[in-house]
DNA sequence: CTAGGGTTAG
């Protein structure tokens, strides 16, 4: 034995091979998901004059794959060269997914193009492909490995599940959704579509091109489901903004008794706070406790995000608070909350506090910064806020920030500032922009700046009724029949519809919905002699057709069966005093309703916090019947 | 080589 060696042994008491006893600690280290702590083993390793092997060199590249280390893999490279001997097929494809996942997929491909690959490579080098969203890439690949399994020369070459898993999962974007449903195809052909993994996979690839139609058929096809599956749908719907859907999913997903984990009552928690369930949003926070999720941050952010939205800013704040590390995304959270519902100030506040928390703002934390000082008509902050975005945190604007400050300056009737604002931009202004532009014009009754914006949203957004329904009101406004007649004619050759008005509200854990002039509720007869009150009650505090000081209320009182104004009434007769009511609405609160709301709120001293569910697309997953929700 | 996760105006 050399002196080498035997000072080797004494320095690490191995039993018989020392490389053995590191790459067993590696494979720990490794399977604990400590990838640092590897990468720092592998230093001491190398100070310690050890001879790797072919078992080494996995383990350490994985870690470089998952931290996203590209100068370490390359070094980690070299030493694989070193070692003399040709890489054995786990060392390569590890490195061809290290490549990738860094996105160097050049370099990946390079070590694949070295010699002939057996199924493991060509899988690591598709996933890699996919990774990095070049689809097309992938299935030439595919075609490839399948030549050279039918030609079936010296190496081993098998298409499995793992290579059709690989291949779909890298049309996740809408614009590979044609090469997806080809896959999809394949893998029906091949007969792998019965493998959990790869419909898994189909799943999730149709979920996020936003087809949540055809993932559902996949679902449904599957005789066998995982956890996986229950969750990619639930978390499918959610992001698509189903909510309604996932809760449909989550009860099929008890009753068929797999049992959810952090990631279901994730997606649970995101519907409850776009559908201001509030309810529902509870019961889920105990069984997070319950399962003991409590801690985990991405539950954590929901929840503040869930009863934030829902008007609950006590509870709220009272979870932030609690929550340890708090990221960009809590505080977002937080700062959006406190936004919606008109508190600016305290949301200019905390996002101080959370710079000064040394937190990095980023782009969205912008936008929830930007539309809370709209929201309480803090123009010049705002203004200073926008600023600094860019001068102080390098963070370009986007047009989600420019149609917010847009939208400032367009609420303080700095009409002419906004159009220089949009002419000003740097990148091309999206249907938002002007739309915001637009809305502005409705508010201050600028039919002139309004077609100019008209011009540009609608062809952006041809088919968004809501645009053609604003300017047309802006006519009305500045009696202008013959422009109220032309939009008209304009929406009925693109036969546009306006969805039905509908408002909602949560009781019990079931979703109470109103149309207007309603007369399907079971408690209808109660309704409306709550709602005659309530009428007659307004009347005598504010006479009718009276115009009011101040913006809010230059607004007569309607006197239709709004859909607002008949949840209102139903949560008046089911409710306790005391409790806030959140009522849901799937357009815009209708402009009649917002005098008459303020001032029963006055009257019956109840809070009332009407949410606006526009940009929620849950009312298009068919909330038509009604006997399905009470 | 291997499927699921929080925040975003109008």
């Amino acid at each position: 034995m050399s002196a080498d060696q035997l000072r080797e042994s004494a320095a690490a008491p191995p039993r018989w091979n020392p490389t053995t006893a590191w790459n067993n600690q590696l494979r720990q280290l490794s399977k604990q998901r400590q990838y640092r702590e590897a990468l720092t083993l592998y230093r001491h390793m190398l100070r310690s004059s050890f001879f790797p092997n072919t078992f080494t060199f996995p383990f350490l590249l994985k870690s470089c794959a998952f931290l996203s280390l590209p100068l370490a893999a390359s070094q980690l490279h070299a030493h694989v060269i070193r070692t003399g001997s040709q890489p054995d097929p786990y060392t390569r494809s590890s490195l061809i997914n290290t490549y990738a996942k860094c996105s160097l997929h050049h370099h990946a491909r390079k070590v694949f193009d070295e010699m002939p690959n057996p199924t493991i490579c060509y899988n690591a080098m598709i996933s890699g492909y996919s990774f990095n969203s070049k689809p097309l890439h992938a299935v030439c690949l595919f075609r490839k490995m399948r030549r050279e399994e039918e030609d079936g020369l010296d190496v081993d070459v098998n298409v499995n599940a793992v290579t059709l898993l690989s291949l779909v999962s890298g049309c996740s974007v809408a614009t590979h959704l044609t090469i997806g449903v080809c896959l999809h195809g394949c893998c029906v052909r091949f007969g792998f579509v019965t493998d959990l993994a790869v419909a898994n996979s189909l799943v999730t690839m149709y979920v996020k091109c936003g087809e949540v139609e055809l993932a559902r058929k996949v679902f449904d096809e599957m005789l066998v489901r995982d956890l996986i599956t229950w969750n990619a749908m639930i978390s499918g719907y959610a992001q698509n903004g189903h909510a309604r859907c996932v809760l449909e999913v989550y009860s099929e997903m008890k009753l068929s008794g797999v049992s959810a984990d952090a990631v279901t009552l994730l997606g649970v928690m995101s519907a409850c706070a776009n559908l201001g369930a509030q309810g529902i949003g509870r019961e889920v926070e105990r069984e997070i406790e319950r399962r003991g999720f409590g801690c985990n941050p991405f539950l954590r952010n929901a929840l503040v995000n869930m009863y934030a939205r829902c008007g609950n800013l006590t509870r709220a704040r009272e979870v932030f608070d609690r929550s340890g590390e708090k990221s960009v995304v809590s505080w977002t959270a937080i700062i959006g909350g406190y936004g919606i519902h008109g508190h600016g100030e305290v949301a200019l506040e905390l996002f101080d506090e959370m710079v000064e928390s040394a937190v990095r703002p980023d782009k969205t934390v912008f936008v929830s910064v930007l539309s809370a000082c709209s929201h309480a008509g803090l123009t010049d902050r705002g203004l200073e806020y926008f600023k600094e975005m860019e001068r102080k945190y390098g963070l370009q604007p986007g047009p989600e920030h420019y149609s917010c400050v847009v939208d400032l300056l367009g609420r303080a009737g700095r009409l002419e500032e906004a159009v220089n604002l949009i002419k000003s931009m740097k990148v091309k202004p999206d249907g938002a922009v002007w739309g915001a532009l637009l809305g502005a014009c409705k508010i201050h009754k600028n039919a002139e700046i309004a077609e100019l914006a008209f011009q540009h949203v609608v062809e952006l957004e041809p088919t968004n009724i809501g645009y053609y329904v604003l300017l047309s009101n802006i006519y009305t406004d500045a009696n202008n029949l013959e422009g109220v007649s032309r939009v008209r004619v304009m929406m009925r050759e693109r036969k546009l519809r306006k969805d039905p008005g509908y408002s909602y509200v949560e009781y019990k854990g079931k979703m109470n919905l109103f149309y207007s002039g309603d007369l399907s509720h079971p408690q209808t007869k109660q309704i409306y002699r709550m709602l005659d009150e309530l009428e007659s009650l307004v009347k005598e505090v504010h006479p009718p057709n009276e115009k009011c000081q101040g913006r809010s209320e230059e607004l007569l009182i309607g006197t239709g069966v709004h859909s607002e104004k008949l949840a209102i009434a139903f949560a008046l007769l089911n409710t306790k005093s005391g409790t806030e009511i959140t009522v849901m609405k799937n357009l815009r609160v209708c402009v009649d309703c917002h005098l008459f709301i303020k001032l029963v709120s006055k009257i019956v001293n109840r809070q009332f916090i009407v949410r606006d569910a526009t940009r929620f697309h849950h009312f298009r997953d068919g909330i038509c019947s009604c006997k399905d929700y009470w």
